[in-house]
DNA sequence: CATACGTTGTTAAATAATTAACAAAAAATT
DNA sequence: AATTTTTTGTTAATTATTTAACAACGTATG
């Protein structure tokens, strides 16, 4: 197992999930067919994924579910875990914070910031937010290695900034202003209006 | 000009958002150069993208930034517009409403919808929220074709069949949990869970 | 016991997307 | 006026991803 592709890693999470309910149900083997219909995806994208993972499930039967989770996790999680911070407190960063919150044991939202003075110093679900300046000493001393940016778009470049100066080694910026990080950075963008032009796209050309 | 790449059609978008910046700053050509340092993608992938949707620029002067809005107008835009709704007003479905509100002529967010009692008939950022179970009645007189789903993962199902039995055309869906739609509706999914967790991926296996 | 069936694992083919290569031509420079 | 530079447009090559094809084989069935 080499490497992996990218969108196999996206994959894998997807299925971890499914799987996790499929676990806290009792089901303990699932077919490829299964985890194919949930995801709504191909069994022969599934098996291959599974394949590239080296993970071999038994004929006839599938695949243990316990079993792969656990593979999934060796892959995808560090031992120790990761520390994640959110810098912009509007709805979306708290709508991640929300999201995460107590959910993964291997990722933890550690810390929140924010300039506004209104927000800094209150708890945002269980996370409590700083002020920015103290960004690159709360990065270090917790040990954050992952910044998600939910910012206004104009101050995406500066907060970028930032997070690599402290020390992050990936950034998730979710504003629609792309960002320059160094080579070393791991980044990926996620751009919300994209999204629903891309849906309007193909609403307006569908069936032509 | 027949089928233009999925992929292009996200860049075309982005491409638009960096051009009208450019346009509102006085600039009325720009180089393939220039709009791939904005995105950080290669110019050849820009002067392809360009090339595919039949524009073509003027050597040695770059593209007329303005030509370039307008056609790129013409392929994403509708004429007469698109009207969307948000389901589920929390802080993810906030931060939609947030993010169009006013700034997109032909895409607006025209209704909201929660089972909230405390958020039916309220106002967010100047959409009006409805309780969910006017949606069918309220798309079909609104003329709503697309949908965003921001509602916990459990109820995405069921918030996704009753928008494709209201009629809508394409569905945007921000939960975790896949959904199943008719073939002809469009759908993207969007999961936040798996982008955290794909970056951390590439946070581990850096340098590896 | 033999045959049919269902399901995995894997290789090969097809499709999609990116990157490279380079000709063409206008402007700038010598 | 010739040469160099710059930048577009396009075709070809490469890489990435998905899909198809099918052998292998255990289980069920007759």
């Amino acid at each position: 197992m080499k490497h992996l592709p990218h969108k196999t890693i996206e994959r894998l999470s997807q299925y971890r999930r499914a799987l996790l309910i499929c676990a806290s149900k009792g089901k303990t083997h699932i077919f490829s067919h299964e985890i194919a219909k949930i995801q709504h995806i191909t069994p022969v994208q599934v098996r291959r994924d599974i394949m590239l993972i080296g993970y071999t499930g038994t004929l006839r039967k599938g695949y243990n579910v316990q079993e792969l989770i656990d593979l999934i996790g060796d892959i995808l999680d560090t031992h120790e875990g990761l520390n994640v911070a959110v810098v912009g407190i509007g709805n979306l960063g708290h709508a991640m914070i929300n999201y995460f919150n107590g959910k993964r044991t291997k990722l933890s939202i550690v810390a929140a910031f924010d300039s506004n003075p209104d927000k800094v110093d209150r708890i945002f679900s269980g996370v409590k937010c700083h002020h920015i300046d103290q960004l690159p000493e709360i990065v270090k001393n917790e040990k954050i290695s992952i910044g998600i940016i939910t910012v206004p778009a104009g101050s995406a470049p500066e907060v970028s900034e930032k997070l690599v100066n402290a020390g992050v080694k990936g950034i998730l910026n979710y504003t629609p202003k792309p960002v320059n990080v160094p080579k070393h950075i791991y980044l990926e963008e996620y751009d919300m209006i994209t999204s629903l032009e891309k849906v309007a796209f193909f609403v307006k050309t569908h069936g032509e």
